[in-house]
DNA sequence: CGGCACGTTGAAGTGACTCAATTCGCGTGG
DNA sequence: CCACGCGAATTGAGTCACTTCAACGTGCCG
């Protein structure tokens, strides 16, 4: 199981930057830990000092800040292979929470650990920082998507870039990919009202450009999502994995 | 006036990672070329590859977003001592423009030489690295604050986080600091209407909690501008300048 | 003096919100 | 077996906060 995880993270972080045999082995030296959490639980917490950082394996996780009145906003979405909290390996407290949004396998990795690796192999360092890079390129997009655009260019954005990350990450099947968010919750993504974000989601299932239900997100026709959201894919970076680093 | 930058750059690092003499004069032997630029003009274009990445020195910059349709949504306000574009060492191309806000004066850092200082100097990359999730946790609060917040207090979040951020700088000249942007910019950077800004901003002077002025913000009662925003510092990670990293 | 950028203020319009009722599917338990 | 409760999604109706539109004031600069 370690050597799977292993392969899994090198599998990613190969894609966009180039390592050889000696940071491989040096990444192999790790020893992560295996769990399985439940859809809801929360894996990490505003205010915590984590000693670990996850890999996800699989299922979908998601970041959020709390309101002291308990409202909620969601700020971003992660998908199989991401490290949703990489950045508490530098950043001693939490300043956000991490939750599982269905059921989720995650690799745990000691701090201790990252830090001795990103020491003493830097390019590996600089591919782990390159990845906390392009989560921040997302959130940047994420302030765009809540602050400009209108609610069905606004939630087609968020399916537009969920797809091509799944994509990216090979974890679709065909033109759909899981997609487990409840209305309530993409309207916390969105910060639009469970309403809007039902009515945003006719228009776009009335358009046939895309259609979500039972947890999995269906691209009809792509071109017509993307129109409509006017969704510019470079922001997530993709291109660095076509040409292996820089 | 490079050994000036250096020392500058130096002590920004410090203020949250632990340096050692060594890794001292290997940025000391980083060739910076320092330039200065006008109000308005942009830095870097969306969609440039740039090889060099900036280093404010004096001023304010913002980075932004740009539509299709031309609607600009600012992502970031930086000032002294930030380095506002530090992503494109390793994300070739820019998903955002950076503009000075007012006259600043910047250094410019080759990204070869900075590819071979992090190459070489872990403490060094980590300190960097370290930087650029602090402009994360920004960017999260950011969709916090235009996703779920109300206009007054929007303006409020924004007001608290560049005067926190001036004084962690030491760049406050007692209970004010430079704050040169304009109503429709904070517009922009809050998505809401210049009359919604004018409006806020009206109400705020009522308070007496805030006043903002000929480019400069004074903040009247701190308490009471916190206590509007809900303003807790937390996420500008300020804790490791005190506590000198892990 | 005129032009312009910036800010303020009033008034009108509207899009998204809240509130509410209904449906559907699912699991639990009488 | 069906009743019930619950979470989720849909749809209609009314309200309201923020937007847009517009007029005006102010300060600055050519």
């Amino acid at each position: 199981m370690p050597d799977q995880i292993i392969a899994s993270l090198l599998h990613r972080l190969c894609q966009h930057s180039a390592l050889s045999s000696r940071e491989e082995r040096a990444l192999a030296r790790l020893h992560p830990r295996f769990a399985e959490v439940t859809r809801g639980t929360d894996l990490v917490r505003q205010g915590d000092r984590p000693d670990v950082s996850i890999f996800l394996l699989r299922g979908m996780l998601a970041r959020y800040h709390t309101l002291v009145e308990g409202d909620r906003q969601y700020l971003a979405l992660h998908i199989a292979g991401d490290l949703p909290d990489l950045q508490s390996l530098f950043l001693g407290v939490m300043d956000h929470s991490l939750v599982a949004l269905d059921a989720v396998q995650i690799a745990y990795f000691q701090h201790d650990q990252l830090c001795r690796l990103v020491e003493e192999e830097p390019r590996v360092a600089m591919a782990l920082w390159r990845q906390t890079l392009i989560d921040a390129a997302i959130f940047r997009e994420a302030i765009t998507n809540v602050g400009l655009r209108k609610p069905v260019e606004r939630l087609a954005h968020v399916l537009c870039e969920q797809f091509a990350r799944a994509r990216a990450a090979k974890i679709c099947e065909g033109e759909s990919c899981s997609f487990p968010l409840t209305q309530t919750q993409l309207g916390q993504l969105l910060a639009m009202s469970l309403v809007s974000v039902s009515r945003a989601m006719a228009r776009l299932r009335r358009d046939r450009s895309v259609d979500v239900r039972d947890g999995r997100l269906t691209v009809l026709d792509w071109k017509k999502l993307q129109a409509r959201a006017r969704f510019d894919p470079s922001y997530l970076h993709l291109e660095l994995r076509a040409a292996r680093g820089r």
